[in-house]
DNA sequence: CTGAAAGCGCTTACAG
DNA sequence: CTGAAAGCGCTTACAG
């Protein structure tokens, strides 16, 4: 049987009340007693019993991720193995332990009534949500805290989130400056903030530069490889000079359908991407892509959400990171 | 503030005995009297506490997956997010939450703390750790009930494993009858028993067919795109007429790595590889590899360890999952 | 078939 | 600075 309070407590000769109070920090006990105590705690290798812990003290260390599994991209994008190492990397280092629920529709009542009353959450961090999706507005409506991974439309919650726009608007301005007057875009779902922002991006970018939207150069992919694929076949027929993708596992599949349709990269058709995956610098050719910093999104995440667990009280928490140009091969160079 | 059972029991009319009792699937129930509280259940919603739960039954219906953060290819091969996707989606259809644990090793203490005596997980599914990894011993030594995917060479454990040695022998076999003469291979790391038992495979298939073993034919990779890439350079020298290659995200690499070196697939160099990953039918050329069914294995060791956990008492459960080569572009055919 | 009661291992006012 | 005691919300012998 594991230990508890009230074995260390009498090993060290005090109560167990004094052994909680070592174990949560408390400044109210006497520097001798602490470390007689804390000497118990290390050589028997002391873990509280987080179920007690947590009916006692309506805690539990415990947060939870979240992230749909609708998501066909779930399988081939590594943004959310990044994500998700960033998120435990953090938990790790602040003593905070990570629930992942993969939210399946089936699931979701089931989901959202663990989450909510079974006391096992601290907190809550919500990633690549459909806009729409309700689960936000049951968190918003709930007193658990939690931060969204990307921001929201409509709902006024803690977010931390990429500027989308802006990355989207540097990228298409990129491809635009290099001289290319069809300029298309692949874009995310846009029923999925990012998606949605980046968009709003390249249409930015047009519009600064003068440059009339064309409709019949946008095609929707679903964040996906195969996606990209498709997204690229159906925009190949019009011909355009330059593709801004809104990321690098759809350009991944957008790079094959160029290349079967026996045309070359950057000279037929200039390629910008978005996130600047690991794999984008190993691509052939490599990926020009906005750099965002999806590692330490999820490090930020956790940490943002835990001093909000600790100040209730607080403002909303609107946190935007800054993104970068990458410039490498698949853009191409100034057209002469 | 949440409902509590006392609640239910008061609007229902019966005790909070009776109310656990229904919840927790309980015969000795009247039909009528289970009806009546089911219907108050409903109405309100109610998701009884789980640390309450976990503090008086000493079950939480939590389960930990473990990961070790350590391995590389965790960013670039699909194998982890559909292994968490199969693992999730049996806890939700089983009403068990899944803890996620990506091993760093400056936490490891702290992990298996947790893991041991926290009383948060009622069961363990350990993937992909290395076979002397102490985290197997701690486990085995202690009562916590825990499953391995992947079999393991020396302890006695429950796991759940493909057989990784015919696939792998499968592979090598097809490539030889092919008329290929120098088959070269490329590993995983040998200090994990997927990556050894495919080698092992690729030497039972030499052997029956009284090739000789060539030292300089053999790469070793670490299961990452990057690590196949390099593993291929160092092959191509050696002038291979084809190979084996232990995962289909190091067969991506290895493509990379042939094409470069402006030879032709299978025409040149003839490749076989496993897993049979959704972006192995996508590949240029496409991946003749061997499949394993990595969601169902993730299912399959929640389903195991829950009853492991149900019948703590039984046998070692040591299931071994069949594999087939699928047949594809990249080993080419026959020589003639 | 049902209820009263003990107890799971903590935390935290409260009193001193 | 420290301890005795109440209480968190469940489960489960035990008694009837």
């Amino acid at each position: 049987m594991p230990l508890t309070l009230e074995d260390i407590a009498q090993q060290a000769g005090v109560s167990r009340a004094t052994v909680s109070r070592v174990i949560n920090g408390d400044e109210n006990v006497k520097a001798q007693t602490r470390l007689r105590v804390m000497d118990v705690i290390q050589q028997n290798n002391f873990q509280p019993n987080i179920a007690a812990r947590s009916l006692a003290a309506g805690r539990t260390n415990v947060l939870g991720l979240i992230i749909p599994a609708g998501v066909s991209a779930i399988f081939t994008d590594p943004y959310f193995p990044l994500l998700i190492q960033g998120v435990s990397s953090a938990c790790n280092a602040k003593d905070y332990s990570v629930m992942l629920w993969l939210a399946e529709p089936e699931y979701e009542r089931r989901m959202m009534r663990q989450i909510l009353h079974s006391g096992l959450l601290d907190g809550v961090i919500v990633s690549s949500m459909l806009m729409d999706d309700p689960i936000v507005q049951s968190l918003h409506d709930s007193k658990k805290p939690f931060i969204l991974i990307g921001r929201h439309p409509t709902i006024d919650v803690n977010y931390l989130d990429v500027d989308n726009l802006n990355g989207a608007r540097e990228a298409t301005l990129h491809l635009l400056r290099l001289g290319h007057k069809r300029v298309a875009t692949i874009t995310g779902p846009q029923d999925m903030i990012g998606g949605y922002d980046r968009f709003q991006g390249y249409l930015r970018a047009l519009e600064e530069r003068g440059v009339a939207y064309q409709p019949e150069l946008v095609s929707q992919g679903d964040f996906s490889e195969a996606g990209g694929y498709t997204a690229m076949r159906r925009l190949i027929p019009m011909q355009p000079g330059a593709v801004f993708i809104a990321s690098d596992t759809m350009a991944e599949g957008a790079l094959r359908a160029i290349r079967e349709a026996g045309l070359r990269i950057p000279q037929d058709i200039a390629v910008v991407s978005y996130d600047d995956m690991p794999s984008a610098a190993r691509s052939t050719p490599s990926l020009t892509t906005v750099r965002q910093p999806t590692h330490r999104m999820g490090a930020l995440a956790v940490n943002t959400l835990i001093d909000i667990i600790q100040h209730p009280g607080a403002n909303k928490r609107h946190i935007v990171l800054p993104v970068e140009l990458v410039i490498r091969e698949s853009c191409g160079t100034l057209r002469t």
